[in-house]
DNA sequence: GTGCGTGCAAAGACTTTGCACGTAC
DNA sequence: GTACGTGCAAAGTCTTTGCACGCAC
């Protein structure tokens, strides 16, 4: 497999499109879902939307909070949390883990890979494609008998530019 | 709580010997990490260690100090929370994330494999080995120039008791 | 019009920390 | 003897919830 990465670059979720393209059909999907839940679309809700577009990559629920205000989008934090949460209901976003600390979400709309890479020193996160991934999970959950509903691979790595920009000094004696 | 899972299949810490025998090389490893870093083996310390050893399974620190309040084994909760950071560095146990709500760790040392498979109705766990996957990752990270240094691999799927056996009622239509 | 939504602050769940006393080395 | 450890409770962090008012459908 030559080149399974499909976002070649850092972090990002979306390469091509621009952000805006996004707007229109997410806010439809989302809609969509609401109404079929009997749940209404509120500016606040849209907003919410607009502002995890805007951010291009994977987030904390303190850091859309933070953006929002930065933008003068007065959404309490109460709605971000309800808000994100119906967004993973509808598959617009997903949740990733991390750490037990706080959770982290990013876009899952575009069908973005699941898999990824995270630079144990800096954070920064890689993402990437394994589509044998699927295969071998299947295969694994067929030879237990368990039906695979989704998994999560993660590399733990250290970037090639951590290990000389940053000098780090965890502990000198 | 009958089998939470594992044991029947590869990945499991122990398997052909019983639980005594760790015990002895086990606070040996962590006494020589701690004093490696000038700290010290107390018995506080080694009870932890103790009824991690006897839990044989995945844990919670909650139910780590259940654990040991059964067993009448006075420590505080600050202390298993002490210790278990001191035994994850020793490379001891080691934390795997299911969810953001709290941390669950599990015993590191014999070199268990990875990968493991979660039933998203029961909350079941599969521990398995996969090979490949240290392989597949190393070149994944060479291939983008990073140093890998540990991988997760985890399949959520539902177990085949969880559909029959289980009532379960989350949400019965 | 009504029921779902919102903001606010308070509560909740899990984990960490400050302090005074205790103990392993 | 001393520096590290311990228990206790209080504080911290992230997230959820109760309530009174407001708005989408």
């Amino acid at each position: 497999m030559a080149d399974h990465s499909a976002q070649s670059n850092p972090g990002t979720v979306s390469s091509a499109r621009s952000g805006d393209d996004y707007i229109v059909p997410l806010c439809s999907v989302f809609r969509q879902h609401l109404h079929g839940e009997n749940l209404k679309f509120t500016p606040e809700r849209a907003q919410v939307l607009d502002a995890i577009i805007q951010m291009e990559r994977v987030f904390e629920a303190d850091e859309l909070l933070f953006e929002m205000r930065r933008r003068k989008m007065r959404v309490s934090k109460a709605t971000i949390y309800r808000t994100i949460r119906l967004l993973v209901d509808a598959g617009i976003i997903e949740q990733i883990l991390y750490d037990q600390k706080q959770a982290h979400y990013r876009m899952a709309y575009g069908q973005a890979p699941h898999d990824q890479m995270v630079c144990v020193e800096t954070g920064r996160v890689l993402d990437f494609s394994i589509p044998e991934l699927v295969e071998l999970r299947d295969r694994i959950a067929a030879e237990h008998g368990w039906s695979p509903v989704g998994h999560r691979f993660q590399i733990f790595a250290i970037s090639p530019d951590s290990e000389s920009a940053e000098p780090d000094a965890e502990d000198e004696q």
